[in-house]
DNA sequence: CGGTAGCGGCCACTTTCTGACCGCAATCCG
DNA sequence: CGGATTGCGGTCAGAAAGTGGCCGCTACCG
């Protein structure tokens, strides 16, 4: 209690709460001399946390930014904030950072109190249910599960019903989760194969972790990514969609975000590439755009278009 | 260096990274005697950290979820990827979170290094690109400041450039941040008018925290969200979306998520209602399903649907 | 100019920390 | 079952640190 350490922390977590704090104030809630206030904030300065200070009459103690990330001290709130704003990115809200985020999801699930697990647990799904054509819809305890077998270098038992066949109980070494194409997969040592395997995580289910323990092993090449790309490509499965629209590239891109890549070709009229899975999404854009377009590819995303407008032009009347 | 403080946060670091640590290494990486790491293990555990150890052939020790969050220790990438997250939550990506991500977020983004807020930024736009129709573009940074105002306690300048009129550069008491249909809205004290006024943070710039700090007043009612709600009552600008569809309510409920409530008709007919402030987000609703509908109102979402097919059909030949 | 508030040296006293040594208690494995 | 491994925690003595009080200094504000 008396702790040095605990006051510490209690400081460090004061100075993150409010911008300034006069140190009279401080040294009061933490209970202690002034002049141990200073010593305190010179130990936190020893450490590397960059506390400003200012003098005179309305002086007071700062937490600037520094060379390295203190630790973070959130309440409750916070805490379950940066859980679902992670919980989303893991979805692929934010592209290019599923795995990061799902790793990082990982960690604060971990830590944090079963009561805070419950509220977040509340909001069910991990994808941002919208309107992301194709992406399954994914459990995040599941998806947090096995991302913490997979650190914490635990085996791991799940259901698995393969596209065909029956589902099966598995039980595996887990090695990496990786998001490929709006998917994740679980790239795992199937221990009744004696192989590697990869399983799509939307198709897994009660996973758990058994608490027995591994020594990783060696993924052949080394490269998780590269390895499923390799046994994924035998099964292409993707439309790739290219648009040319009558429209400045700036117009297209604030719509498409990160989904799609948009090369300009003229002043009012670019190329819109996407791979998908599914084209009701390409159709929804060169809906809301409403600017004439050509189809260059695939002759499917014609059609498509078609019927969606016709059902449109239908019913509106 | 060889702090007693410094070793607890280490170590607590070490205990979030791996799920299970021998005894041997972490004594080991921290250059402490067993004895001692025992010790600092006993420490964490009067903080409240409960630290689980296992004995025997593969023993060690274990962090587990506890009554309160530990200080998150995050490394580059994590700390990265909660910023991103946040930022995406902030903008609305998950419904009911955005004022609490926003709060979080700033305490983020005060304690980030320099090098990775600049990562961050790269990402520019607080905005999830995508389809989240008529939410306007804002940036990260902009928010970021407002609310760090509002927390440190700072006056504020800014230039604000209203619907009608010029743009003027204002001082302000910040006093809360407002999520409010998809838009974000500042209340403060406007220290010009000597009266309270609310201001859209997107049409916002510019802001800089003026360094004074300011006694809070106290908001007439207390409530920001109802004092700003009642203020803009007297703009509504919205259209009230109603449309009857002929598909199952689970279906539509996938597509359109938490922007819109779906109340089940019949077992494949149901009513679609939603707030927008542009109705290209409703039509590509429409287009998306490819189910029959009826529009109940407005009206002019008949004339947007017609106008979004014709262009479809048109262009798909 | 005077008041406020942070800075940091000095000192004496107290408390904590540390490593070493010990026997003990789970747990795993053969 | 018995041995190896690994965590547990008591005790001890010396070393290290933390503490409050005192002081004069400096920056900032009105």
């Amino acid at each position: 209690m008396a702790n040095t350490s605990a006051r510490m922390l209690r400081l460090l977590s004061l100075l993150q709460t409010h911008r300034y704090w006069p140190g009279s104030e401080l040294s009061d809630r933490l209970e202690v001399s002034p002049r141990t206030l200073r010593r305190d904030v010179d130990r936190l300065r020893e450490l590397g946390y960059p506390v400003d200070a200012s003098r005179g009459v309305a002086g007071g103690y700062q937490l600037r930014a520094g060379a390295a990330m203190p630790p973070l001290l959130l309440d409750d709130e916070e805490a379950v904030a940066i859980a679902v704003g992670l919980r989303s990115a893991a979805a692929g809200a934010v592209a290019g950072f599923e795995e990061t985020s799902v790793r990082a999801l990982a960690k604060v699930i971990q830590l944090l109190p079963p009561r805070l697990r419950r509220r977040i647990d509340a909001l069910q799904a991990v994808t941002a249910p919208g309107v992301f054509g194709g992406g399954p819809v994914l459990d995040a305890l599941t998806l947090t599960t096995v991302a913490m077998a997979c650190r914490g270098e635990e085996r791991l038992r799940f259901d698995y019903t393969p596209r065909d066949g029956e589902s099966m109980r598995r039980h595996v070494e887990p090695h990496r989760l990786v998001s490929l194409g709006r998917r994740w997969y679980l790239v795992a040592w199937d221990l009744d194969r004696g192989d590697w395997r990869n399983f799509r995580v939307d198709r897994l289910t009660a996973p758990a972790a058994t608490g027995a323990r591994f020594r990783p092993r060696d993924l052949p090449g080394g490269d998780p990514v590269e390895w499923l790309r390799s046994r994924l490509a035998t099964i292409p499965n993707r439309y790739d969609v290219s648009v040319v629209l009558e429209a400045d590239a700036a117009t297209v891109r604030a719509v498409v975000g990160h989904w799609g890549s948009v090369e300009e070709l003229a002043d009012d009229r670019c190329r819109l590439r996407m791979g998908v899975d599914d084209l009701s999404w390409p159709v929804m854009i060169l809906g809301v755009l409403a600017v004439p377009f050509t189809v260059e590819s695939p002759t499917e995303l014609r059609e498509s278009a078609r019927r969606a407008g016709e059902n449109l032009v239908r019913h509106a009347a």
